[in-house]
DNA sequence: TAGATTGTTAATCGATTAACAATC
DNA sequence: TAGATTGTTAATCGATTAACAATC
C-alpha cells in the first residue's frame, strides 16, 4: 500500500537502493533482503523495509525482495521507467558537466538541447546536444513536450532563465544556480544548493566529528 | 548558549541567512528581526529565531538582531570566517565549474590546486589554478596544509581518488562523484548526491505537488 | 509606558526504531 | 517443520511549532 506519500527523506534514499541492486543484479542474485542492502548503504534494515513499503513492493518473507521487481518498483515509483524530457539554461562549464552526464537516461531524464545567451556558443555541440539561442526555448519546449528546465546560468541570470522556461510552460525547475528563483505556486522548483551541503561539512571538520548528511 | 550540537536541517538552513542577510546589508540596514528573515525564505519567524540561537547570537528584544553581529556569529558557527585550504581531484568539466565558482571564497573555502590523471590537463592552468599529476597530492596538501578533498572525477575513479587524499592527510572529503568512497572512521565524508535531489524532483513532478525539498 | 520581538519552556508533529505476528 | 524475513502496529526520538514571560 502507497496511499500515503512518502517522507522527503524516504525519497532521498531510494535512489542509492536503485544504485544498489544494479550492483546485486550484476552478480546475477535473484532476491535480496533489507538487511543486505542496509548493510551496503550503512542503514538499518526495519527503515530500508519501510521505505521499500512506500514504492508499493511486496516481499516473500524468508525470502527478500525479487530484484527485478523491486528495481521495477522503485523505478515506477520516481516515474524513472521513462524519460523526461528536459532543457538545460546556460551551456558553461557546470552546464557542459551535466550535458556530458552519461547516466541520466537511468535517471528518468533526457536532455534534448541547451540554451545559452553568449551567441559564441550557438550552434555548437556539447556532448551530442546543440546549443540554441534563448529566443528558441518555447519553441524546442512545445517541440519535445518538454517537462523539466535545469538552470546552470550565474546567478544573475537565474530569473531570467526561469522565466524563459516559464514562459515556455515548463512544470518543474532543477536549479543549480545559487540564486533563488521565483515561480507561479503550480511549477515546482527543487534548489541544488551546494551551499548547504558545504555547511554541514564545514560544521562537522571544526566540531572535530558529527553526524551524517 | 550554543553548547548542545545544531541539528543538521538546522545546519542546512543557515548559509540561506547568510545570504539574506548580505542583502540587508548592502541596503544598509543595521537591525534585522527573525520575521524579516523568514519573510524572505518562506520559513517561519519562530523556526529562524531556534537557528539563531544555535549560532550564539544574541538578539535584542524589540529590535532584532545587529545585522553585521549575526554575520559574524554564522560565520563563526560554519567556520567560514577564514578559508580552509583545499584541493580539487579531477579537472573535467565539473571540477572546472568549481574552479570558476567565485563564491567559495565567503563559503570558507579556497581551492589551491587541482590534480588530473590525464597528462594533456598537467600544467595547464584553469581559473587561475595549476593542474597537477596525481603524484603531486600529498606534497602539496602538506605544503598549503590543506583540510579539504573535493571529488570531482568519474565514478570509476572515485575511490582512488579519495586513496590519494586519505593517503595525503586530509580530514575532510566533499564527494560530487556519484559513487561513495571508503575513508577510515576520522574522516569525515560529504556527499553530495544529485540523484537524491532529482528523485525529490521527479516525485513531486509526478505526483502534480508534493512537499519542499 | 505600550508594544514588539527575543529566548525559553512546553506541546505537537513526523520520522525512525522496536516489537511481533504472519508467512513462505 | 523450524527459522528467517516480511509487513504492521506501537514506542521512541528528535525537530518543528506554539505559548508566554522577559525585556528593550
Amino acid at each position: 500500500m502507497n496511499k500515503t506519500i512518502a517522507p522527503v527523506p524516504t525519497i532521498r534514499r531510494i535512489p542509492g537502493y536503485l544504485h544498489v541492486l544494479q550492483e546485486f543484479k550484476k552478480q546475477g542474485k535473484e532476491f535480496i533482503s533489507a538487511t543486505d542492502i542496509a548493510g551496503k548503504l550503512d542503514l538499518k534494515p526495519i527503515q530500508v523495509r519501510k521505505d521499500m513499503a512506500f514504492t508499493g513492493i511486496i516481499g516473500k518473507p524468508r525470502v527478500g525482495y525479487q530484484v527485478e521487481n523491486l528495481m521495477e518498483s522503485i523505478r515506477s515509483f520516481l516515474d524513472w521507467n521513462h524519460q523526461t524530457p528536459a532543457v538545460l539554461m546556460g551551456a558553461g562549464a557546470l552546464g557542459s558537466a551535466l550535458l556530458g552526464y552519461k547516466n541520466f537516461e537511468e535517471h528518468g531524464i533526457r536532455i534534448v538541447a541547451a540554451f545559452d545567451e553568449d551567441k559564441a556558443k550557438i550552434g555548437k555541440k556539447i556532448h551530442g546536444r546543440e546549443v540554441f539561442s534563448i529566443e528558441r526555448v518555447k519553441d524546442m519546449v512545445i517541440k519535445h513536450e518538454v517537462i523539466m528546465g535545469i538552470i546552470t546560468v550565474p546567478p544573475e541570470g537565474a530569473q531570467r532563465a526561469a522565466d524563459s522556461l516559464l514562459n515556455a510552460g515548463v512544470k518543474g525547475i532543477w536549479n543549480f544556480s545559487p540564486q533563488k528563483v521565483e515561480v507561479p505556486e503550480h511549477v515546482i522548483v527543487q534548489h541544488e544548493d551546494l551551499s548547504s551541503s558545504l555547511a554541514v561539512l564545514s560544521v562537522r571538520l571544526k566540531g572535530g566529528e558529527a553526524e551524517e548528511t
